[in-house]
DNA sequence: TCTGGGGTCCTAGGACCC
DNA sequence: TCTGGGGTCCTAGGACCC
């Protein structure tokens, strides 16, 4: 059997930890660059505040409502996250990390509802972590448990599917968009093949419907009936891309601007390329412009004479690129950039005539990021990022980073 | 005025090889 | 006028996820 425990309102829930002031009242979390909505709590969604929707536009009804308003705090997040983990890991046989704030694990056990309480009691009472848990036979419908969990109150946060009669009650009861895999494209081919709930979908030609769609959806199918199609995928693989991007505080015109930015960017990517002994010769560049109600995107991959995970070799041929693709006079809202087709050094293909990188490259990377993560983000950094540049992403809520930086942490008066 | 950021997998079709 | 058969690799685009 397969338990998905899923954070409620992660962001949100993440807030209250340590600021306790704010619990049982309405918190919205903004995106970056306070852009968007993209976490509320029961208490603000009960206020009628919807998600994913423009902060400008319901900003009026989030503080008429006295929501507390944060903007978001990935560094506090991530080590919320980590530590969740941590902690449920005792609880399963194997454990998948799925995202920021959801886990599969597989379980052993005689009494499942037991067994998915004792682990959200034990998320709250050690972290405070709300999380409602699914059980189920297979990935999907452990999925679909969970989403159970959380909208029928009467469960109290644990939903265990172990028959069918009980996972087909609750797939005559739901839309196909509801279902993990099957997004608003695949809906709607469907409804027009008339199929409409997920019985129906459970109930159909797997194999007939593989030739329609493809190999995920005989494989949603399959899980629907039971059958666990979808292993768990226990030890993360290293990422094939790194990709980072940001939108600006203002409309950017200047070159020099975009160049700090995407020097910035390059910074990030290849502190997380490095992370995973991850090595690139490949990189991708993009600026997104909006000018008129019209957005333009513009973008160049460059090929790098070797492999490197040298931040200053990426930052400087990122920069040429996007000088490349810049024109004068258009307003800039974004850029990016992207590290592709990343390798080890275990499988590099060595080269004759490309040059190599040098081992004092690869020690002054190392005791870069090793000072970075010593003392801060920041504290070493290329010079052409600009200090404190203007065009830098608004944060104008964000809570302070209370379990990663020294100055941050939580003082205790008594 | 103001609309996030970061990934994965699958398939079809073209290029190329023997 | 006639024009094989089988395979791999790469890329772009579509769809999905959180």
């Amino acid at each position: 059997m397969f338990a998905l425990v899923d954070c409620n309102t992660f962001y949100a829930s993440c807030e209250a930890i340590f600021n306790p002031a704010v619990r049982g009242k309405p918190v919205v979390v903004l995106s970056n660059n306070d852009g968007c909505i993209i976490s509320r709590n029961a208490e603000a969604k009960a206020l009628g505040i919807p998600g994913m929707l423009p902060f400008f536009q319901v900003r009026k009804q989030v503080e008429d409502g006295g929501c507390h308003i944060f903007s978001s705090n990935y560094e506090l997040y991530g080590d919320i996250s980590a530590r969740v983990m941590r902690l449920m890991e005792p609880y399963a046989v194997e454990m998948e990390v799925y995202s920021i704030d959801e886990a599969f694990l597989s379980l052993h056990c005689d009494d499942f509802h037991a067994h998915g309480h004792a682990i959200k009691d034990m998320l709250w009472q050690n972290i405070r972590m709300p999380v409602c848990v699914g059980i189920a036979p297979s990935k999907t419908l452990a999925k679909l448990a969970n989403r159970a969990a959380k909208k029928i109150p009467r469960l109290n946060g644990v939903c265990v599917l172990d028959t069918p009669e009980k996972w087909e009650w609750l797939l005559a009861r739901i839309s196909l968009d509801d279902i993990w895999g099957i997004g608003s494209r695949i809906k709607k081919r469907l409804n027009e093949m008339g199929i409409y709930n997920g019985l129906q979908l459970a109930r159909s030609d797997a194999k007939w419907l593989r030739r329609r769609f493809s190999v995920v959806l005989e494989k949603t199918i399959r899980e629907l009936n039971g059958e666990s199609c979808l292993p768990l995928e226990l030890s993360p693989e290293p990422k094939k891309e790194i990709i980072c991007s940001r939108s600006f505080s203002y409309k950017v015109t200047e070159l020099h601007e975009l160049q700090q930015a995407v020097s910035l960017y390059a910074a990030r990517a290849c502190e997380k390329m490095r992370k995973q002994c991850g090595l690139t010769a490949m990189l991708w560049v993009y600026l997104e412009s909006f000018q008129d109600q019209v957005h333009f995107h513009r973008q160049k991959l460059v090929k790098l004479p070797g492999l490197t995970n040298d931040t200053r070799v990426i930052a400087e041929a990122g920069a040429d690129a996007i000088a490349e693709i810049f024109k004068p006079g258009l307003r800039y809202k974004k850029c990016g950039i992207g590290l592709l087709d990343l390798r080890t050094r275990q499988f590099e293909q060595l080269d004759f005539y490309a040059p190599q990188q040098s081992q004092q490259s690869r020690q002054l990377m190392s005791t870069m990021d090793k000072i970075n993560e010593r003392f801060g983000r920041y504290t070493i950094q290329l010079a052409n990022t600009g200090i404190q540049p203007k065009w830098l992403m608004s944060r104008n809520f964000k809570s302070p980073a209370y379990t990663t930086r020294w100055a941050d942490i939580p003082v205790v008066r008594c």
